[in-house]
DNA sequence: CTAGTTGCAAAGCATTTGCCTGTGG
DNA sequence: CCACAGGCAAATGCTTTGCAACTAG
């Protein structure tokens, strides 16, 4: 059964103001504004809930460790842009078509990622 | 500059002999065939120098661990394709336009992976 | 109350680095 | 020769786990 507690609603809070998905350590960052004695280990150990509960979901880009958002913010099919330089990563609307196409004769297509880099709009304006 | 150690030949001919992109410790088998005293640091330092002076290529899918394949083998601009069957992961030919539409206002697009997921012509035929 | 949660510290893993020995050219 | 490469072990960095103290219900 899953308790209320505060550090439980800090971490959902850090990730609800974000919208955008989050390193642990980011979450954590988040967190400690509102419970100071938060640890890493819960951070993990309740993403490992809330993941398991549905509420929670993993963005997993090639190479590196596993941010996460939440559901609500990931209803839809979308996909991922990372900024190479702050290194955030962004949700994108909508998708791309023809991908079919590159799928060899006989093989079965299911699913696809799809990441894209750059830079963000604050990195890119020459602040 | 390079030297041609044995270390390095055996490191050379696992990835070329596997023809699949090879994860560090399954590089280390196989090369440990020939060289038996070749260490798991050694391989990592290799592959290092290998990817940098382009002779190797990682490949690196959500989530997962990175692998190693010869560069001959993903010369051209390419993705990938994994088998949630075998697990097996393939290249694929070309790629795909209208990727520009999904960056928002103010970003700058610089590069993007692309993984399809399905079951590839071995695991697709009823065998 | 009391079982689920948390903090802290230690344990795990995969990868990297320091350092001294070995060896290719 | 001798600088680069390799072996080994210790050091990282990120994530997980053990355990005693704490707290929500």
């Amino acid at each position: 059964m899953q308790r209320q507690t505060q550090q439980h609603r800090a971490i959902r809070a850090a990730l609800d103001g974000a919208g955008r998905p989050l390193s642990p350590q980011e979450i954590l960052d988040g967190a400690r504004q509102r419970v100071r004695t938060l640890n890493l280990a819960t951070v993990y150990r309740t993403l490992k809930r809330l993941v398991a509960e549905g509420a929670v979901q993993p963005v997993e880009l090639p190479g590196e460790p596993p941010r996460y958002e939440l559901r609500s913010a990931a209803e839809r099919h979308h996909h991922h842009f990372r900024c190479r330089r702050c290194n955030s990563v962004f949700d994108l609307q909508g998708c791309v078509e023809g991908l079919k196409r590159l799928v060899p004769r006989g093989f079965r297509l299911r699913g696809h990622d799809i990441v894209l880099y750059g830079s963000c709009a604050a990195c890119s304006s020459p602040s």
